[in-house]
DNA sequence: TAATAGTATAGTAAATTTGTAGACTTGCTT
DNA sequence: AAGCAAGTCTACAAATTTACTATACTATTA
């Protein structure tokens, strides 16, 4: 499931691609907008703004805006930015992957089966843009 | 991502479906093939007990064994009776649905893009039987 | 009836999630 | 250059969940 986060992120991003012009929008906006606990969503765009998903601009007239296209950031990005692995299990995860102990991977059928889970999942949510959600 | 609980879980039941003439095994048995704390993985077989997937038998010969064949028990269910839904957010579960607030379900169209994410990993998780990952 | 083996409930420690506080930095405007 | 607007950063704290433990109980069978 995402976390709360992740859903915060997905409006909050949303609620920018809106915006005609991609002109800055203050993080108060937002927060009041999309009924997102303001410090929570400072934490947030920090986040994104790292990531180099949005950017920011200070002082008077500043906010935040998009830096790319929302075409062409998907979902499962931004899933992965807030979230980390989509994958049920570290073992198949392709951005996160981690050695399981106590199973071989080239054996462990399990594993199969999640990577096909994966595949599938990400089949949808790496083609789903930004776009598509608003 | 899967719970340790869940790959316990999905262990366990691999570790019995294994077994010849589905006779009865002791907890402390999978425990230690499995490498499972022995408490945790009590609480975890009651819960499969009592969803139905296993049976138990008492007293000295007695241990867990599988109910149904391991040919129809798919690797969702067991999923879903530990760590619960497998869908990204509760208004996209079809088991463990509750309804977003702050949010029209009819226009939403994050909703849409989860219902497909769904779709497409539950099209995997509901046709792998525990016999796919033994 | 003693030993075996699962049942049930509650508790706890660690980790994670969700959210808060406050001081700081940067840049715009006058 | 002053002063305010607005994002940055660090740390913390409450709430929840996860992973695991303890203990007492019940049912079965030899």
């Amino acid at each position: 499931m995402l976390s709360k986060k992740a859903q915060y992120a997905l409006k909050a991003l949303g609620y920018l691609a809106e915006q005609k012009n991609n002109t800055p929008v203050l993080i108060t906006t937002i927060a009041k907008e999309k009924h997102i606990p303001l410090k929570f969503l400072e934490n947030i765009l920090l986040q994104l703004n790292k990531a180099e998903i949005l950017c920011s601009k200070k002082g008077k007239g500043g906010g935040y805006f998009l830096v790319q296209d929302p075409k062409t950031i998907s979902v499962a990005k931004i899933i992965r930015i807030i979230d980390g692995p989509i994958a049920l299990l570290p073992c198949v995860s392709l951005y996160f992957y981690e050695r399981c102990q106590d199973c071989n991977e080239k054996v462990c059928r399990l594993n199969k089966v999640l990577i096909e889970a994966r595949d599938a999942i990400l089949g949808v949510l790496e083609n789903k843009m930004l776009q598509d959600i608003v």
